[in-house]
Parts: structure tokens; sequence; C-alpha cells
DNA sequence: GTCTATATACGGATAGAC
DNA sequence: GTCTATCCGTATATAGAC
């Protein structure tokens, strides 16, 4: 699967995403009109993602996302109750939907070499599609407060869980080498996360996400897989 | 080389880095007295690292910094002009011992094999010696001015450099398989950092530094290394 | 639902005493 | 060389008009 076919059949849209805010705070958006509720968020996320990621979300004033979100700063408080919980809904929104694509795409396969090729090529895919919130999500966790914080690294800690368990299932069918599985998934992990950290430096060099993908998955492979093992 | 050599036989201590960043900054510090100098100056760096590594360098207020130094605002201010200009002196200083370091480390070696080996583990190492520092330095870029922005992407990218240099050297040699040295050099370093921005993981895990150092650089070599190329 | 105007607090920076 | 006290801009958040 490409990265063309991988967008087509996932479904990621802004408004996708935009709904699912919506109906999950409810409570605490004051605007009642879906249809204008919807394209405000759809502003507002977009315009605190992209100012955040050039200065910093502490650094981006609530006047900065007023103008780049072309709402008065009264009308961005209907949508949150504070600066800190649109933070906070931000990541949360992502972190859901990360983990609901990656463990549906993972389990589709069964075998383990199998398995590990779609957890790094969806991870990379999904992060080309979501940069601007994956970067946000990796540069502002240590702003979040106590609480949001944990929940961030299990997030975290769950995705290298992930990687983890396929290394384990492969070493146990022969697919793959002995191998440190913890520390395997550690350093796969940051091969992934650089796609989305340093986005500046692959899209001057042209380089595509097929090429990044399919790069990776040759990286590791020539690490884990065992030689003679027939991959099905 | 383990950590322990490495650690003895380079000079990066404390007392050193603050000696330099004294002497290279006479003009703009006005307490004249060395020994007086030297001592603020170390808890100015230490307090601004820890803090700015907990809650972002925005988020650190000058107060924040003068109360966990032992210093008052006016004193502070003694030692740097603004705290954009103390966010540079910190920025610049490390790099320059990063570079000068990492320099001298790989051109000691001769193979291209015993470079690649050199360059990984003494960015390791001294990522391990300077953590703090690695980790405010990753996360703080973006909120650079426009000038020392650009000479921390261009530092960023001096460190990959180097890589694709040993990348390239090793090819020609016929020590490495033909491969992308721009791309691996890039995964390379994505998990030669991963050391330092996900340190809280690895200190939970117990996971050494020696432990880690040697298991990228086996990780890099069976995808690079030509099977039947003798190691000297 | 959205706006403008404003309350209130906190930030960086400095003046001037010691 | 260091301190305390203070200036002044800007931040978040809200009240109340439309």
């Amino acid at each position: 699967m490409d990265y063309a076919e991988f967008k087509r059949e996932i479904h990621v849209s802004k408004d996708d995403i935009c709904r699912e805010i919506f109906s999950e705070n409810r409570k605490s958006i004051r605007v009642k009109k879906e249809m204008t509720a919807l394209k405000n968020l759809g502003r507002i996320f977009d315009s605190a993602l992209r100012i955040s990621n050039k200065k910093g979300f502490q650094a981006m004033s609530m006047r900065d996302l007023s103008k780049e979100a072309g709402l008065s700063m009264g009308a961005l408080y209907a949508y949150f109750s504070s600066k800190e919980a649109l933070l906070e809904i931000i990541q949360r929104q992502g972190r859901a939907i990360t983990q609901r694509i990656l463990k549906k795409s993972v389990y589709a396969e069964n075998g383990s070499v199998a398995r590990l090729r779609a957890a790094i090529r969806t991870h990379i895919y999904l992060s080309e599609i979501m940069q601007p919130w994956f970067y946000f999500s990796y540069m502002e966790t240590k702003n979040l407060g106590e609480e949001e914080s944990k929940k961030a690294i299990a997030s975290e800690l769950f995705t290298e869980q992930v990687i983890v368990d396929i290394l384990r299932q492969g070493r146990d069918e022969g697919a793959f080498v002995p191998l440190d599985s913890q520390l395997a998934a550690s350093v796969i992990k940051a091969m992934l996360q650089d796609w989305y950290l340093k986005r500046w430096k692959y899209t001057k060099r042209k380089t595509s996400v097929d090429q990044y993908a399919r790069f990776v998955t040759d990286f590791v492979e020539a690490y884990c897989l065992s030689p003679g093992f027939a991959v099905s």
C-alpha cells in the first residue's frame, strides 16, 4: 500500500476531526449551531497549530490566534474555556485518532513481518496527513498539566508497545533474530518520529513519504529479519 | 572506548564551560571578578536549563530564574542583557563544544567503519554528559531569532554532514553497501537524538549509555556494512 | 453568536540605594 | 556586585452591547 492509497482509504479529513471534537466537547462549547461551530473550530485548530509550530504555544497570544482565525477574542472563548483547555483538546483528539488508526492497521495483518511493515508504514503515512498535529504534540507535551502529561506519556508508550509486541511475536515465530525488543522498538520509533519532526529537511530535499517509509522498512528489516526466513 | 573512558579524556566540566562563556562574553558581562562570575554563571545556566526543560524557556519567567539561581533580578541582568540574549549564549556555547569534540573524535580515526563507530559513540556519550543542554537546544530552536535560527539549523546539518561524509567514504572503500547516504545519515541522527530526547524513558528502564551506543552501532552496521568486508 | 472595551495580573527590564 | 522597588507593556479572560 502506498501513501495515495492509504489516504483514500482512511477517513481523517479536517471535517471528520472537527465533528468529533464538537460532539465530545458539547458541554464546554457555547455555540450550538453545528455548521457555524464546525467552520470555526476548523479555523481555530488550524491557526493554533500553525502559530504554535512556528513560535511555540506559550508564545502564541490569544490575540495572535484571534487575528489568524478571523474571530474576536470574545468569540474564541465560546469554543473553549481557557488557553490551557484548548491545548488539551488538541492533544486529546490527536491521540485518539492515532491509536485508533494504528491498531486497526496493524491487527488487520497476521504475520509479524507484515505487521511490522504495517506499523512503520501507517505511522509514517498518518504523521504525513496530520503533520502539524504530530509536531505540535511532540513539542508541547511538557506544557501540559500533571494529569494530561501522564496521558501523553502513556500514549507515547502505547505506540512503542505495539512495536514491541510485534517484535516479540516475530522472535517467537523465528522470523526475527534474537534481539532486545524494547530497545529495537525505541530506535524504530525514533526513526518514525523524525519524519514529522524534521519535515523542513525532507521537504527541502524532495524526499517523498513513500521513499522514506520504504527506506525505514529496509533499514529495520536489515537488522531484525532472520537471514533464511521466508517472508510470505 | 566506553563512556567512563570518554568522560576521563574529554574536558567539558561545568567549570570549563563557564570559563569559556565568561571570556567570550566579557563585553556584555558587567561582573569583572572572575571567581564570582564563574560561580554565578554556573548557577544561572544550570537553573535556566532545569526550569526550561521542565516547562519551556518562554514559560520560565525571570523571577523563576532569579529564585532558582539564588540571585536577584537586578543581579541577573549583570550577566546578560536580555532574556533572549541568555538564550543565545546558551545555544551558541553548546554548539561550539559539540562541533569541536565531534570533529576531533571522528577525524582521529581513518577507516570509514572506525569513523562511523566514533561518530555514533561520541555523539551519544557527549549528549549524555551535556543532556540538559542537548534537550534544551532541540526544544528551543524555534524560539530563536532569525539570525540565530539559521546558525542552529546549520549546526544540525553539520552533524548530519559528518555522517554523510563517512558513509560516502565507506561506499567508495567498499566497506559499505550502496546506500542513500543522506537518508541513512538522517535516520542515524534520529537514533542518536533519541538518547537525549527520551532520557526519562531510558533512565526508567535502566538502559545504560554504553548499552545504547552498542545497540545503535550494531543496528546501523547491520544495514550499512558490506557482508564480506574485513573490518580492521 | 460575535463584537468591543476593559478588568486584572504578570511579564521583562531598569533606576538607584547600599 | 547585589538588592529592592517600580515602570510600563502585554497577557488572559470576561462583561455587556448588538
